[in-house]
This record gives structure tokens, sequence and C-alpha cells, in this order.
RNA sequence: GGGCCGUUAACUCAGUUGGUAGAGUAUCUGCCUUUUAAGCAGAGAGUCGCGCGUUCGAGUCGCGCACGGCCCA
């Protein structure tokens, strides 16, 4: 990658001539006694605006840099912020400034020195001391402009870190949304634990899965596409309130909402029922909101979306019927189903199950209008082989799907936990794949035995955090919620 | 998998009807001891994504490929 450009031979021939003279490139004794942050704090307790003889020992990255020939201002940057330095060659010496005036923006530097403002009131470190941390001997981004490239973003995302500080802000985000999430299930006495990413069944979930293989077991073994089924058997096992914040697997194409890894919270109460869960999102959402952006409503995409519970609940039916047009009349009828998808240009595999049918135009009309946080309830048994029967309704479950922003971001249930329906739904499942569906769930007679141990009842849900992050963030791409999203390959 | 768009200097981008490639920033040299995208003067820097074709001549037109973005499946 640019071996051959003239600023990088220029960069390394300058890391050269710093080794000639005896200067080395990369040191490891330089003592830090304060962040940028940290300087910050004292600045601003200092009651008067008066020289300050406490000394400071400070590292980072040099950003910016403006130079006067015997005096230089730069900037430099730590992990808690960034702050101007003054290198005057009457006070770092003869010596030390004409090693300085080899120093790049990139390089990372150490500054010992007492703080004071300049004529524009900018509170500045004054170099006593400066010397080279670390030779940076490619160029970083241009400043102004910075690294806009999207490829170039994400294939080398510690420039895109380096360069924009928006990415910084939403990953650390990120990390503060999933932190919220957290204490709120472990003050609620839910217990984080991790289940296993290989399985030899892949369950939880529709869809194809990646595989791998052990040597030593001599063993297929597929990622994970969903923690479920092992998080079920550890509330058989008495964990009653767990949950697990981790990577799924899933084999399908890549998209401004699909990545192939991603990250799910999924955690299960026992003695629950979905109706509980459904309220306990609306608390745990409006919390993390608020925790995250100091307050419970925030914008995407140009709509206004508020947390506050309580949400919009819905049936798929009345969805179906009210935002896609779609006459209950209509929805046992796959002839009249497929002509209607036909008139609105939706394409559908003609084979499937009708409830199939009905989902695949849930998603094309339903679903992008669903911007408000709106809970839709009641799935059909057919599709949703995890989920105990309605009382009420046999071929329907106790299930919703949570939607905001004109997208799912989550799936919760009330558990099933008879074992012998759980089988035949299992074999029903075995149907669907032997005719073609391969997405269709596998048998896991396992799993089955462990219901026959007794599950209490139970409710589980599944988050998209990637999802969830993106609405918070405002990002249009899960890319841009991914530190390193899966790209392909570049040839050599 | 399909459609549309993109790929030109380190970065961000121009490039006309096809006529030997440009800007800003960055870099290098000189000047400059309170700057804020510092300033002034000068200089260097390109496999125009890759390949094939059309043409006297291709960054530009055609075909194929690679990678990316958006939309659809």
């Amino acid at each position: 990658m640019d071996e051959t450009s003239e600023i990088i031979s220029q960069r390394r021939g300058k890391a050269k001539a710093l080794t000639d003279q005896d200067v080395e490139l990369y040191p490891n004794d330089f003592k830090v006694s304060h962040t940028v942050d940290a300087v910050k704090k004292y600045i601003h307790q200092r009651t008067d605006a008066a020289d300050s003889t406490a000394v400071f020992a400070m590292a980072g990255r040099i950003t910016g840099l403006r130079s006067f020939g015997k005096a230089t201002f730069i900037h430099f940057r730590d992990y808690t912020g960034q702050l101007q330095a003054y290198i005057k060659r009457d006070e770092v010496g003869q010596e030390a400034h004409v090693l300085f005036k080899q120093f790049d923006i990139g390089d990372f530097i150490g500054v010992k020195g007492s703080v004071f403002q300049t004529k524009t009131g900018e509170w500045t470190l004054l170099a006593k001391e400066i010397r080279l941390l670390c030779k940076a001997t490619r160029p970083l981004p241009e400043k102004f402009h910075g690294l806009r490239d999207p490829e170039k973003r994400y294939r080398q995302r510690y420039l895109d870190l380096i360069m924009n500080s928006n990415v910084r802000d939403i990953f650390i985000k990120r990390t503060h949304i999933i932190q919220a999430f957290r204490n709120f299930l472990l003050e609620r006495d839910f217990l984080e634990v991790d289940t296993p990413m290989m399985q030899p069944i892949p369950g939880g979930a529709e869809a194809t899965p990646f595989k791998t293989f052990h040597d030593a077991l001599g063993m297929e073994l597929f990622l994970r596409i969903a923690p479920e089924l092992y998080l079920k058997r550890l509330v058989i096992g008495g964990f009653e309130r767990v949950f697990e914040i981790n990577r799924s697997f899933r084999n399908e194409g890549i998209s401004t909402e699909h990545n192939p890894e991603f990250t799910m919270l999924e955690f299960y109460q026992a003695y629950a029922t979905y109706k509980d869960l459904m309220s306990m999102t609306e608390e745990m959402f409006a919390f993390v909101t608020q925790q995250v952006l100091g307050e419970t409503h925030f914008t995407y995409q140009g709509n206004t979306i508020d947390m506050t519970g309580p949400w919009r609940r819905l049936t798929l039916k009345d969805a179906l019927s009210e935002l896609g047009g779609i006459e209950p009349s209509m929805s046992d009828d796959r002839k009249r189903l497929l002509d209607f998808a036909e008139s609105k240009g939706i394409e559908i595999r003609k084979t499937g199950k009708v409830s199939k049918i009905l989902m695949k135009l849930f998603d094309v009309l339903v679903e992008p209008k669903l911007i408000e946080p709106t809970f839709v309830v009641d799935y059909p048994a057919e599709i949703s082989p995890l989920a105990r029967r309605s009382s009420s309704d046999p071929d329907m479950t106790e299930r919703f799907e949570l939607f905001i922003g004109g997208r799912e971001i989550a799936n919760g249930f009330s558990e099933l936990n008879d074992p012998v329906d759980q089988k035949r739904r299992f074999l029903d499942q075995v149907a669907d794949r032997e005719s073609g569906d391969k997405e269709a769930h596998y048998m896991d007679e396992d799993y089955v035995t462990a219901l026959e141990y007794g599950m209490p009842p139970t409710a589980g849900e599944g988050i998209g955090l990637d999802r969830f992050v993106m609405l918070l963030t405002n990002a249009a791409s899960i890319r841009e919620v991914i530190l390193f999203p899966q790209l392909r390959n570049v040839g050599h």
C-alpha cells in the first residue's frame, strides 16, 4: 500500500535521521503524571489566570502543528482529550529544539511543563522538556477534510477514530449503551452468563449458520445463530433470571442492517410472561436512553422518537390491515395474498407457508411505517416454534416483536415449556427443512430432554444491540456502529 | 444474486466535444518566538482501481474484472 509514495519515503528518511542522531524512535520509559482531562480540571479549579509553577508530565499524539521557526504551537491528544502545547527554543533548549523540529503530525510525544494562557485565552502547556515517544512513518489524512472514503474508514478504522471525533463518540456511546443494559439487568437480579458460540446443533432462530470443524473431536460445529436454547437450559438448571450479551453469527447477505456477526442481548425470566417483558422493555429502553443521552427522546433519520412508555401494542392482524392494507379475510387465502403482493411489486417465493407470505408482506409494507416504538403481538405458531401457544387460540403464540425507527429491534415471547409440543414443532421444522427451507430450525433432542426435566413458566427476549445503537447514534448503516464491519478481502 | 453510482497526488475533490493531468490541504526548502485550517516566497509529488478493446491518440468511449456505497432480492 503506497510503499513508494514520496511522503512515506520522507517520513522514513526522518526516522532514519533521528536514529542517526541517537534518538530512540520507540522508547517506553516516559512516565505520565496527568491526562489532558486532569489538567483541564486543574485549570478550571484555578481562580486566577496567573502563571503556575505546577509541572505536568503529559503524553499524546500530535494532531496539529503551527511553527514559527524558533517557537511552535502544537495540539496533542490523549484518550481524554486534546490540549495545546507551546514549544519554545528558549524553554526546551537548543538541542531538544533541533530534534523537535523533526517531529511530525501523527508522532507521539512526551511533554513536561506548566500551564499558561495565551493571548487568545487558550490554556496551553508551556514545554520545558519535549521528547519523541513514537515516530509515525505514515502521514495522517489531512486535517480539514478528514477521512471520508467509507471503504478506507472501515478497513483502517484506526484512522477513522483518529480523524473523526463523531466516530469516536459513536463507539464510546455504544459501550455506554451496553453498560446501561447490563446495569439495568444486574439491578434486577439477573445473572450474566456465557454460553457456547460453537454449537453442534445451531438453534434458537431461523437462519443459515456458519460451519466450522473441530479437528481433535473430529466434529462439525456451527457458529451460533442465537444463544436461546442454552440460556433456557440454564433456567431449567435453576438460574431463573439469566442474560447474555454477545455475538451471534448468521450466514446471510450484508446490508445496512445486517452484519454476519452481530451483538444480541438475550434474557430470560422465570414466572414472567411476554406481557411482563413488554413492560420491562419499556422501562429498560427508557432507562438506557436516559442514561446515555440524558433524556428519553432523540432524532433518528429525521424522525423524533420518544422511548417513554407505554408504547402502542397492536396485533399482527391489525398491523397488516391497518398499515399494510391486507384485509383479514385475505389472511388465509394464498392466491389472493400472492396477487396482492404482485400488485405491490413484491416478489415472493410462492411455495412457502401462508404465514411466511404474510410476514414478507409485513416486512415490506408495515415495518418501515413503525417509527415510534410499537409492539406487534400475536404471531402464528407455525412461524414461532419456540413460543408458547395462546390459551385462547392454539394456532397463535404469546409473542411480540418490537419495532422502532422502521426496524425490528426486539423479539420476545412466553417460552414453550411443554416437551411434547416442542418435539412436535421441531418435527414440523424438520419437514420444512426437508422441503427446501434452509433456514428452518434443526431438531434438538437434547433440548427436548432438558424440557422433560421441567422448565418453569418463563418468558425470554432478544434485543439487537447494534440496531439499538444505530437509533441512539442516528446511524443509517450498521457498519457505522460496528468497529470492524465485514468486508471482502482485497485481492493482491 | 440484480440495478444505479463511485474508484484521479498522502487526504478531500475538479478534469469540457477523446488531444501528453489540475486545485486546496498535507509534504519539502527558506523566512518567521503567542498561533488556531497561522502567514509569506519557492519546489517536488500521479500505474487516473486492474485488464482487454475502439482510435492516429483514452482519465474521458466500449466490454470484462476487483473493491466500495445506496437501493432491490
